[in-house]
DNA sequence: CCATAGTCTACCCATTTGGTCAGGAATTAG
DNA sequence: CTAATTCCTGACCAAATGGGTAGACTATGG
């Protein structure tokens, strides 16, 4: 099945929490600062960032002083976002389309296509309800007892 | 992220729905029939099989007339025993535990991990309220939801 | 004993994942 | 202008995974 968080997810959502807890102004921070906050290796951490500023997620500038920086409010940021910025569409499986008037060319193949579809559904519309800010609150302590979203 | 389903928990389900559909009788099916009625090529399938078989899912018997037999009713097998049957634990991602107490190494890395922790969660629960049973009612025309006429 | 049919072990190739490295190009300080 | 800083680009790499094959072995029924 295959249900596993890919590091680049999971680094990708760490790097933009640190940048959200650390946006005090609007200067921007160095990869290199990223890095250092969260542990993670520095060379790998710009492909990432690369993906995420391809995605429109964060901004970034050159030059001395140079770095990245949200490029939305992290209130507009759903963790869906992050994760398929650096992985791809959250999609369970591409099998094709159920094909979805009982055309199945073996017995009952598309009732299956359907489920996977439907689980992907599923995790992208939970993905989808949450954002970099709740995580940002959660890490604070400030953690709204088991939202009911 | 990774939310795809492997071919091999697809491929697993197909056999078995498969199996669940002709279990007209006790007496066992062959991989052959198997792979002819899905479409599936054979040599994969067998393992795919036997991993089933390693999970207590589905019975064999060997020699001349033996096959595959469910080993229990379909009622009893759900989606979810089937796929980590095939594709191991559906938990999403192994980092290590969200040591809950506020011990982050850096920042609110926790945060992060629990929140993939919980979407594994979600999927597992998911698909567990799905049968082989299920599956079987709907490839049949059966579907209690969109029943046309 | 012989044909059938499952079981086991090993191998194969392509893709993805996780990660490094060596420059190049933009920006700013001086 | 020039040098320092920093992002950017693209090649490269090792290991794991996914998907699939091949071949020998073993149990069973006739």
């Amino acid at each position: 099945m295959d249900v596993k968080v890919s590091t680049r997810g999971d680094y990708a959502s760490r790097a933009l929490l640190s940048l959200a807890l650390h946006a005090s102004e609007s200067n921007p921070t160095s990869v290199r600062d990223i890095a250092e906050r969260t542990g993670l290796p520095q060379p790998y951490l710009e492909q990432i960032l690369l993906a995420l500023k391809g995605a429109g997620i964060v901004r970034s500038k050159r030059g001395v002083g140079g770095g990245y920086v949200l490029a939305r409010d992290p209130e507009d940021i759903s963790m869906a976002q992050i994760v398929s910025a650096v992985d791809g569409p959250i999609a369970a499986g591409d099998f094709g389309e159920p094909h979805a008037d009982g055309a199945c060319d073996h017995e009952g193949q598309c009732v299956l296509l359907a489920l996977w579809s439907e689980v992907g559904d599923l995790l992208r519309d939970h993905l989808s309800s949450y954002s970099l800010a709740d995580m940002v609150a959660r890490a604070r302590g400030i953690q709204p007892a088991a939202k009911t979203r």
